[in-house]
DNA sequence: TTGAAAGCGCTAACAC
DNA sequence: GTGTTAGCGCTTTCAA
């Protein structure tokens, strides 16, 4: 079979006359094409041991290299050296706006350490993260970020307790012998509360996400311990379970709260998108943000900002979270497994204030409005 | 060394009582323990040769794999079988909300092949995707999804001619023996000009992309085709060029706009974040969308429906992209190289009008204001 | 400074 | 239906 067309020239050179036809050269090919051992091109070839070669034999080997097109086997050496220069990161929903950041930072730390990330969408189905860990773990892993944690994650937990690196980032889970890098919520959240109580308000609802969620119970917790503090109303008739962060899912917690009749001036929603879906069904309900309710998020997406109204929420950092899970990740993998010490950092967050609260209107209550 | 934390019973196993204390157990391990050959734990673990195996022995192959925890080694199979199951993906900037869509899309595909996916962000810089690509064929990627190819990209040309099935996605190359997957933008832009001119716009300006971008080119391609259908005004002064989809190249380019004194009633941005930008330069030197200049973007990101004014754009669907890129990747995969033909898809893409674009006001036209 | 040889854990061809 | 064997491409110890 003759090949006439132009790039066939240098690129796939092997690919037509190289020693082992039709496959990719290996170390084997560069050192017969330089009439040298094998070893010796291995050696050449690492930036470890390649000062133990000469530089006439080694400039030899690089031109062969170059000429034959070798490429370096990765799957053989991890055979070999049980090193794959690979790290899993796991997010519930890359869809997320929240999670670009944060695969962004992490990515850009295991580049410096000569790794590359593999990359899983669990949907936020706990199958699916059961599925992708241990697939991440037969291609050999050295180290996991996981964006997805439950709570009570025993996948997570039983990683971490064979030895691999691991670390949870934006959430967490309960056995804390798993290294996390979250947010500092309870000043934040603070900050919300004592904003909305000294704008006036005391009914301040809260729309939580599942209880199974880190991020979803200390928000949640933090919610109760200021609001107790601030002397406003607390009652459980005041918050209602999401079950997943999705503007969906905020309407039909905010249509609960005004069906269940609870009066409320405010409503803080456990997340930027939860509080999105809110808004509309209270507007759609004839209430207005922030004249009859004043509305808040957390983790300040690029869309709270354009929000209409703007919405008041927590800005934190995924792009940081990223980068601090990911060095936490890379200090593990070059710690001896004994060595090795679960941390947890909480990076600080902080409130920004937009237009979706205001003092309530006359100090009014808002009562359950009859539907539309 | 003793341990006798409780957690230590169970997952950990092989590390305290394993065959071969201290490392993961192999399939010799999972041999001994059952009492068999390890060629056989092999067998009765692949579903392909499990059914050659008595239901009885599978039956202990399968209990001693859960009580030594044993786990595939991918690297050794790689090592022997030449296929990695992994593909790799690049992207420009993961932080672009147009492309966790198409991550998602391209790995909601290759889990259904059983494929796991590599990822590398290139923050726009072709040096680093050369080294992405590289890294990525060391190990074994066994196709590649580029989302960042410049048009002429000799690496991705390369990797084509190399014999490792490759297809562009959002971006393509001008070497038409890449696969691509990108949007029928010609009747999406035509749709924009077309609205612009039904207005009564007769001059248009256009903030390009870099020229050595596709999607760039093609866009300009398109509304110089439709401005001089249409009939408005055709002028390379009323084209400008950004170095970068961002909103700060957006607004540079529309003060160039402004400062050069071209008179133009609308801008067509060659994509969403562009007209952000100069829509912001545009109200600061007080002239108002619509009522003054019309503003369409490309891309229709979540934002484009919450900025102000609504931004009249062209929607795509990029989720749909990155599942038909994996579809054209993985049927590759599976054909023998030269069965393999390039395939170009068009993917529709639909102008979606809000308000950002109206009738000229009285019909005269913007010259340059003063600075400020 | 270089060569020789062993072996990482697996699959698959071949034997029984 | 199961055992034996070779060898994938590499790193690394040991010799020379």
């Amino acid at each position: 079979m003759q090949m006439d067309r132009a790039e066939g020239e240098r690129k796939d050179f092997w690919q037509l006359t190289g020693p082992t036809k039709g496959k990719r050269p290996t170390l084997k090919d560069v050192a017969a094409h330089v009439g040298v051992h094998f070893s010796t091109v291995s050696r050449a070839l690492d930036p470890a041991t390649a000062h133990r070669i000469t530089d006439e034999v080694r400039a030899r080997i690089q031109a062969a290299v170059a000429e034959l097109n070798y490429r370096h086997n990765v799957a053989a050496a991890t055979l070999r050296t049980h090193s794959s220069k690979t790290i899993g990161i796991i997010v519930p929903d890359i869809t997320n706006s929240l999670f670009g950041p944060i695969i962004k930072g992490i990515d850009s730390i295991s580049s410096e350490h000569g790794y590359v990330a593999l990359i899983g969408d669990t949907d936020n189905n706990p199958e699916k993260e059961e599925k992708l860990i241990s697939t991440f773990l037969a291609r050999g892993i050295e180290g996991l970020i996981v964006a997805s944690a439950l709570r009570e994650d025993e996948v997570v937990s039983a990683v971490a307790h064979d030895g691999t690196p691991i670390v949870t980032v934006n959430s967490h889970v309960d056995d804390d012998s798993v290294s996390s890098v979250s947010y500092n919520v309870r000043p934040s959240i603070g900050a919300l509360v004592k904003h909305l109580a000294e704008l006036g308000h005391r009914r301040i609802a809260f729309i939580s996400g599942p209880s199974s969620w880190s991020t979803a119970e200390e928000r949640l917790a933090a919610y109760r311990y200021w609001i107790d503090r601030v002397k406003a109303v607390v009652s459980d008739d005041l918050i209602v379970y999401s079950n997943e962060y999705r503007e969906e899912e905020g309407a039909r917690c905010a249509e609960e709260l005004l069906r269940s009749g609870v009066p409320f001036t405010a409503v803080m929603a456990a997340n930027d998108l939860l509080a999105f879906g809110a808004l509309n069904v209270l507007q759609r309900h004839g209430l207005e943000c922030p004249r009859d309710v004043s509305v808040t998020g957390f983790n300040d997406i690029p869309m709270a900002e354009r929000w209409s109204p703007p919405l008041t929420t927590v800005k934190v950092d995924p792009l940081r979270a990223g980068k601090a899970a990911a060095e936490i990740l890379f200090a593990d993998i070059k710690l001896a497994p004994e060595e090795r010490q679960p941390k947890h950092v909480l990076l600080p967050a902080s409130m920004v204030v937009r237009h979706s609260t205001a003092a309530p209107s006359s100090g009014q209550l808002r009562g359950a409005p009859t539907n539309g």
